[in-house]
DNA sequence: GTCTACCTGATAATAACTTATGAAGTGGGG
DNA sequence: CCCCACTTCATAAGTTATTATCAGGTAGAC
């Protein structure tokens, strides 16, 4: 648990940066770094983990502004496994938390604009095929009918069907 | 669901952006924008949110690349219903850029249910219709027919109509 | 006293990124 | 045929970001 410090010297020669870029990267990302007594750095191994991570994103592209913001949103949040209820960081991320409110709240909504999408569709689809099994038997029984004449009307029986069908 | 579309004239000052801007934006955080026949840009709504967000980002002072990283955490999944859960963090616990391109997720996500809903309408609407003529030409047939047998049934003229039928 | 290792602040030199312009060409309309 | 609104490719100009250097200082070690 003792805790180990670099010099400035050292860190420069770990990380194989020079010194005044340290100093640089410490002022435009805004990273706070420990001093002595006379006001030298005292540079942790957090301090350096944090460093490297810096130097990946620097690899990648990404920029200061950038980088900013992704160690904004690490550093205080190895801990807590996964937030169930929005991220704090209330200090620097206001617009973080924002935004995964807005998130949550549209998702809800759209989650609940789904559910009522598949009862229409059910009941769409329901209608569907009720006009389906009427239109066949609108068919039917037309077919039917015409039978009916066909043969029946052909022998002059129309009495029979009349009524049958006066009878429905 | 009529897709809409607009040429980069009209892009330019909707948002206020110079045309050889867009078209630096569009190779620069690789957004692929559809052509017509000709080769002219044809930006979709969903085209100008994504621009939209891009010049937000922008103005926060994220390069290129870190617009283009949340960008890409975007565009791959679509479909996905809603994620439960905020995923965690992939490489560097970047949420920021997480939560970006999670409000890009569910907004399109958002399009997606409004499209839904309105294919169903339409569905819905045709139905009506085809249910409406449905019923009127049936209830017209049968009425026909009825009338038919009524009266020239009673009268045993069934050659007739029969006949008549038959003709058509 | 001189070295060494650090500090701050300012400035210079580069590199990277953005925006603006120009040239040359295409196709639709009036 | 010319104008308009596009296109591409190339390059210039303007801004920022990053890295390097220099000057002037402090404190501990030999």
């Amino acid at each position: 648990m003792k805790e180990r410090f670099y010099k400035i010297g050292e860190v420069s020669e770990l990380l194989n940066i020079e010194q005044h870029t340290l100093r640089y990267l410490e002022n435009s990302l805004k990273i706070k770094i420990r001093r002595d007594e006379r006001g030298d750095r005292l540079y942790t191994d957090s301090d350096i983990d944090t460093l490297r991570l810096v130097l990946k994103l620097k690899e990648k592209g990404l920029n200061t502004t950038a980088i900013r913001l992704a160690l904004e949103n690490v550093e205080e949040e190895p801990p807590p496994p996964v937030p169930e209820t929005v991220p704090k960081g209330p200090l620097v991320n206001f617009e973080f938390v924002e935004a995964v409110s807005l998130v949550r709240q549209v998702s809800e909504q759209n989650e609940e604009i789904i559910r009522q999408n598949k009862l229409l569709e059910e009941r769409l689809r329901l209608l569907e095929e009720k006009l389906d099994r009427y239109s066949r038997e609108r068919d039917a029984t037309l077919n039917e009918l015409i039978q009916l004449l066909k043969t029946e009307g052909a022998e002059s029986k129309s009495k029979s069907w009349l009524s049958r069908l006066r009878g429905k």
